[in-house]
DNA sequence: TTGTACGCGTTATCAA
DNA sequence: TTGATAACGCGTACAA
């Protein structure tokens, strides 16, 4: 079997040089209209199927794609509606461009396999890295790749690379301050894991909020705590769930209610765990919001029909934000981006709070 | 500034060949640890990040990853559950493999501009194409890249590469029948557009069904039509809708029920343009099921919790079924794979046909 | 309009 | 265990 012809094997079949050939596919202008065809003609008989992309990246230093790493699973990522919104993002945002989209898929966390080979072995021109954990090994290949970069979602710092994201710190206040005004005082909290490293499911305390790798639910748990400190509610109980599924959701859920019957209050920092506590409130036959009161975070579809008070975040704008500024840093790696790009969130009041019952 | 080291550089720097530095990251096994570290060492004070991808791959002839092609927009994709199923069946036959996943954007069809270059261009081991028109250009430009290729979903033939999907014209039957079944004569048929190239909303005949670009659609139809010709029903109007939202497929639907005000029941080749009927119907005061009977196809979850009678279809099955077959190839090209991979289809009976009233 | 010469950064092979 | 050499296939000044 014959190995794939080469441009040289077209230009000497031709009995031109090589730079016609090439000139063919890339210049058509700088070539004789007849002799163009000629080479395309020889081509289309000598099964050329053109300029190898492979040897054209290395001469021109450039992959035409760009580079996403998601935490978990690629296939998760794909089931989660907020990854889905932010890759459409970043879809939309390569339209006008020739980059496509390389999805680095991100094994689980084998042990004494070198996790970050694929990041570094991507034909890519930059990459963007969604949402992972502080000390990620695909984050750290990815800053050591010498391509630009750009971190979305979480860490929020300590990277040195352009940030795209929202203020979760922020941005989950008025949920907390919905419950203040609703007159809560017995609030418990609800959130995903704090670290990646150490599968843990239960109660976590300030010092576990210093130490967490995942920036996001830590803003949004301080968030929530400067607003319930401000008014003086103090020692919270917060449960943090390692899995983000609907199951764990229900036992993070069950647990917290069970250590704490006297809880009047959710908040929840996802509104997957507000589901999880939807799901036991049902359960044990509490209404929601008569006997408790509950918030979320995200704004996913569910919710907002459901009608949960929650934070609603704008995961396609944040997809199409990191890929414009990538796209800059790749047409002028010396242009001045923004080292924080804060997207504006949107407070959904919803229907799941009322006033505690008067006991 | 300074560019990039490269192998040479750190050789150079340690005082030994560019082979041993290769060896320190690809064959650990061949070189002595202490010769390794003083290499790492060097490539950290010079900034060497590792191999440069783009030649790794120009020289071992691989590029690391699978191309991704799909119809519309890339965001669109994003935006439709069935696609989004699909890349996360191949996302999970990437596990285990080194393979990364290019999504290659396929931009609206401009005349005169060459649609095929993003697919020419891309750097990638072999592609899936995902349902596309027959004669779509960039089918043409992954069939003559002369890399492996699998098709999904459409078209069904005449591209000669491997296939992938479902036997439309044989799953839609049960709907058909259903109707059939329930005593229904007046019965509508209601589709997505048939051509790619020219835009039409409007009734279709069969002619207009033998020249489909879009096989899908036109084999759903005919598979019905071919139950309801057994029943002795015949000249059943069918329109088609160019564009598949929402507001499109109410004034499809629309325009079918005011053009045959007789019909008693409506097949559907989608669970999207059954909403659009559903949606006229609301508008007009017909009950569903009681004044008119309703069928779809796909099993989108939306269907599914509506309760309407539909053929559920495995979208997540056909990505995974894609990868592998492509994966298949990659590792022995020569290797014999199914030329058809039919995967099986599931009917979902719901609620949404009864008998016709007796007028 | 066409050709020459060089470089892109790596890896495989084989010899030392 | 280490090194020299030859591809890999192409793009582009520059010269003709």
């Amino acid at each position: 079997m014959r190995s794939r012809p080469t441009l040289e094997d077209i230009a000497t079949a031709v009995g031109v040089s090589r730079t016609s050939v090439s000139n063919a596919y890339n210049h058509p202008e700088q070539l004789s209209p007849g002799l163009r065809r000629k080479i395309f003609t020889a081509a289309a008989e000598l099964g050329y199927s053109g300029p190898d992309p492979k040897a054209r990246s290395l001469r021109t230093q450039k992959a035409g794609a760009i580079g996403v790493v998601l935490t978990e699973h690629l296939s998760y990522a794909f089931e989660d509606a907020a990854s889905v919104d932010f890759l459409a993002g970043m879809a939309e945002a390569s339209y006008g461009t020739e980059l496509a989209l390389t999805l680095i898929p991100v094994g689980p966390e084998t042990p004494g396999v070198d996790q970050s080979a694929r990041v570094q072995r991507a034909v890519v021109d930059g990459f963007v890295v969604y949402s992972v954990a502080e000390g990620d090994p695909h984050l750290a290949a990815a800053l050591n790749s010498g391509t630009p970069l750009v971190v979305c979602g979480q860490p929020g710092t300590t990277t040195g690379a352009p940030f795209v994201g929202i203020d979760d710190r922020t941005a989950i206040k008025p949920a907390a301050e919905a419950l203040i005004a609703a007159g809560h005082t017995d609030i418990g909290i609800l959130s995903i894991r704090l670290r990646s490293d150490t599968p843990f499911t239960g109660f976590v305390n300030s010092a576990d909020l210093d130490r967490a790798q995942l920036h996001i639910q830590r803003d949004r748990i301080r968030g929530a705590l400067d607003v319930f400190h401000q008014a003086g509610i103090h020692n919270l109980p917060i449960v943090a769930s390692h899995i983000n599924d609907a199951k764990s959701a229900h036992n993070a859920a069950a647990m917290l209610l069970d250590n704490h019957p006297e809880l009047t209050a959710v908040l929840c920092t996802t509104d997957s765990m507000a589901f999880g506590v939807i799901s036991v409130a049902k359960e044990r036959g509490l209404s929601i919001p008569e006997d408790l009161s509950l918030t979320g975070f995200d704004g996913i579809a569910r919710a907002l029909n459901y009608g949960l008070t929650t934070v609603i975040q704008p995961n396609k704008r944040k997809g199409a934000a990191a890929g414009k500024l990538l796209q800059q840093l790749l047409d002028n790696p010396l242009s001045k981006i923004p080292a924080r790009t804060i997207l504006p969130t949107y407070f959904a009041p919803g229907t799941s709070i009322t006033s505690p019952r008067i006991s």
